[in-house]
DNA sequence: CTCCTTAATGCGCATTTGCGCATAAGCGGG
DNA sequence: CCCGCTTATGCGCAAATGCGCATTAAGGAG
């Protein structure tokens, strides 16, 4: 469990997702991919990798998929994509 | 970086061995094994891993090489590591 | 129904990862 | 020096991962 959780993070792509969807909005994969250059199979796959992970729920509205953050994560598991996220963003920042 | 430690944790041994050093005190490679039941090749690489992720530094003594969690490591990725052994831990008890 | 847009998937391929085995290397004791 | 214990590494192999390409599927509009 935590690890399929760690390892669908430990992917540039995916991480990317996660971030985009940190916003708590939703978003549908054409949205996702040109921001985070990846082709339409590449983003499908990566999707369903989240999905299977439990970190990103789905919702087929019209010919969209939309994506969020899974609501019903568990509070640990949401502890682990926050500081995640919150070390990606500083690393970023030196980046920049 | 960030990916790298969440590739270095994405592994049932590498997150084991994190798990036993977290008690913050030192363990050599020889002590690791038995508890993870590993060889003593895998256990070698996988440390290295964990080692070139920034994760466990290691000291050699005598014959031996003692590990312990990295003293420096950034705070936003101790906080990854903290979060994620709350989730493994959590994780344990509910299978037991 | 046809066409268009969006998303999923079968297939094959290249790379990466994880591993065992054998061997080498580092270190201390006798 | 030789031996024993611990650790590192070269090598080859099997499995997993990530990807592109092509095709299929799903849905809405005309």
């Amino acid at each position: 469990m935590i690890l399929s959780v760690l390892s669908a993070l430990a992917e540039p792509t995916r991480l990317g997702v996660i971030a985009l969807l940190a916003d708590g909005s939703e978003h549908c994969a054409c949205e996702l991919m040109p921001k985070l250059d990846a082709t339409q199979s590449r983003m499908s796959r990566h999707m369903q990798v989240l999905r299977q992970a439990g970190l990103v729920v789905d919702r087929r509205d019209a010919q969209w998929v939309r994506y969020r953050l899974n609501p019903d994560m568990a509070p640990e598991i949401r502890q682990i994509i926050d500081a995640v996220l919150e070390a990606s963003q500083k690393q970023d920042r030196v980046a920049a």
